[in-house]
RNA sequence: GGAGGUGUCGCAUAGUGGCCUAGUGCGCCCGCCUGCUAAGCGGGUUGAGGUUUAAACCUCUCGCGAGUUCAAAUCUCGCCACCUCCGCCA
């Protein structure tokens, strides 16, 4: 949610976020007219109300006469009162119901258009030439199968499809992976957490995954829990309904947990291997910080990111994400992608946003500093999501005998190559 | 899943229909006093929204929501959380 008072003070600047998002900007004169209601509904209950109250603190000390003339006086006040409340409720609710589809004030900074459109900030390492090499690249399902890392058929047997087992070195391999991303995160200063990933709805509403995304989502009705999709959900509740102070700030959580997504309206798409899954296991950053920190934090995240796909030794380019593009709760996205060689492009394996004030105004999650309460600024990013990793990491690690050469930082857990089975 | 209990200002507690504009203690903040510190004394101390140049003031907030009543921290109902016991179970 964002800061109603811009509604009153620089509606355009709300229309021109919008348009930068490619949406519609009636919905700031909607808004307008909901609050104007909602401002002069609070007005007469409050009067109403003040009346009510100072005849009431009369009526124990009246008598006689006065004492009846009172009681039929408050008792009109009375059905006033409730009805001028019952008018501000839902004004409130009105309001409320048109802020909550509004998304996050998409940055000036962030290239306008759609998915398409964004901007290439940087490209690290060169894609290997295999044709040079003298051999075709496998792709990441091939050599996990050769490797015995990855089963899809029995995930699909089990589970349906877009399901998947990894075993061997490959259920070894996330466990290394997210041993190193959870220690180099707590090196960096993260508190490390394992977050419940089954959340209640405000969890979920407060994080802005009930909007455009809510089809995305698994929802256990009988429970009325939600499945997260990431652990940005239990990681941004985790404070919900509290006053952090200035001087503790930021606070920086790297949680490991499951994630898990219907992946609807993505039919036929990256259908084989483990790229697009149901679900998948995932480090993530999260961070509570003060608005005017936000922007350097962000650049901070991606830096974490950066120097994580570089301890990989993966190719990857760095995007600016176009304001088209970004979700619901983000003002601006910078994606990292890992060169896929059996798919010849990058492809995202981690994403930065800052959310600024929208999930932490959703959430009541406020900051108190000098200048008594302001809500928070809340950041995420990705450090390692197992399955795109895993990927890259088999098919940029290849050999001609389908043997994978691992980065140095995973020696320790793997050794230097992992080797076909027999 | 069953039975019982609890939920009040940062913490602890008082409050069983109007005198609650929620008292008290601790903690915390400001000041006074004082070789220093402590003690003592005085004042302040939930949060949100609004009116106003400001000072002040108004409304909401006693787990959440509905209800009864002229009037609810207080009575009724529903929900949530926590505690104790029983059952079940990694």
């Amino acid at each position: 949610m964002i800061d109603p008072r811009i509604l009153r003070e620089d509606p355009d600047a709300v229309r021109a976020a919008q348009r930068r998002r490619g949406e519609s900007a009636d919905i700031v004169d909607e808004l307008i007219a909901a609050d104007e209601q909602r401002r002069s509904s609070i007005a007469t209950f409050e009067a109403v109300r003040g009346e009510q109250k100072n005849l009431g603190k009369l009526i124990p000390k009246a008598q006689g006469d006065e004492k009846t003339e009172l009681l039929a006086r408050t008792k009109e006040l009375s059905q006033q009162v409730k009805d001028a409340e019952a008018a501000q409720t839902q004004a409130a609710d009105t309001f409320d119901q048109l802020m909550k589809q509004l998304p996050n004030l998409a940055s000036a900074d962030a290239p306008q258009g759609g998915e398409d459109d964004f901007v290439v900030l940087d490209t690290v390492g060169t894609p290997r030439d295999f044709a040079a090499e003298g051999f075709e690249p496998r792709d990441h399902l091939e050599l996990g199968t050769m490797l015995g890392a990855i089963d899809t058929e029995r995930g699909a047997k089990v589970s349906g499809a877009r399901f998947y087992y990894l075993t061997g070195v490959g259920a070894q391999l996330e466990l290394a992976l997210t041993q190193v991303a959870m220690s180099k995160a707590a090196a960096w200063g993260f508190t490390p957490m394992i977050p419940p990933a089954l959340v209640k709805p405000r969890a979920m509403e407060g994080t802005g995954f009930l909007g455009q995304a809510a089809d995305d989502v698994y929802y256990l009705e009988k429970d009325d829990l939600y499945l997260v999709g990431t652990s940005e959900v239990p990681l941004a509740a985790y404070h919900s309904d509290e006053i952090l102070e200035a001087s503790l700030l930021p606070k920086r959580y790297a949680a490991f947990s499951p994630c898990y997504r219907r992946e609807a309206g993505s039919y036929g798409k990256d259908t084989r291997g483990i790229f697009r899954v149901h679900w998948f296991d995932k480090v993530e950053m999260f961070v509570y910080t003060t608005l005017d920190q936000a922007a350097a934090e962000h650049e901070r995240l991606l830096g974490w990111e950066r120097d994580w796909l570089d301890a990989l030794e993966l190719p990857y380019r760095v995007i600016d994400v176009a304001s088209g593009d970004l979700g619901l709760s983000a003002i601006r996205k910078f994606d990292c992608e890992a060169w896929i060689p059996t798919q010849g492009k990058y492809r995202e394996v981690s994403s930065a946003s800052n959310c600024t004030e929208f999930q932490s105004r959703r959430l009541d999650i406020r900051v108190r500093g000098e200048d008594g309460t302001a809500p928070a600024a809340t950041l995420n990013g990705t450090l390692c999501a197992m399955t795109r990793t895993i990927i890259a990491l088999l098919e940029n690690g290849q050999q001609a005998d389908g043997s994978v050469r691992l980065p140095a930082v995973l020696h320790p857990y793997l050794g230097e190559v992992l080797r076909p089975l027999a």
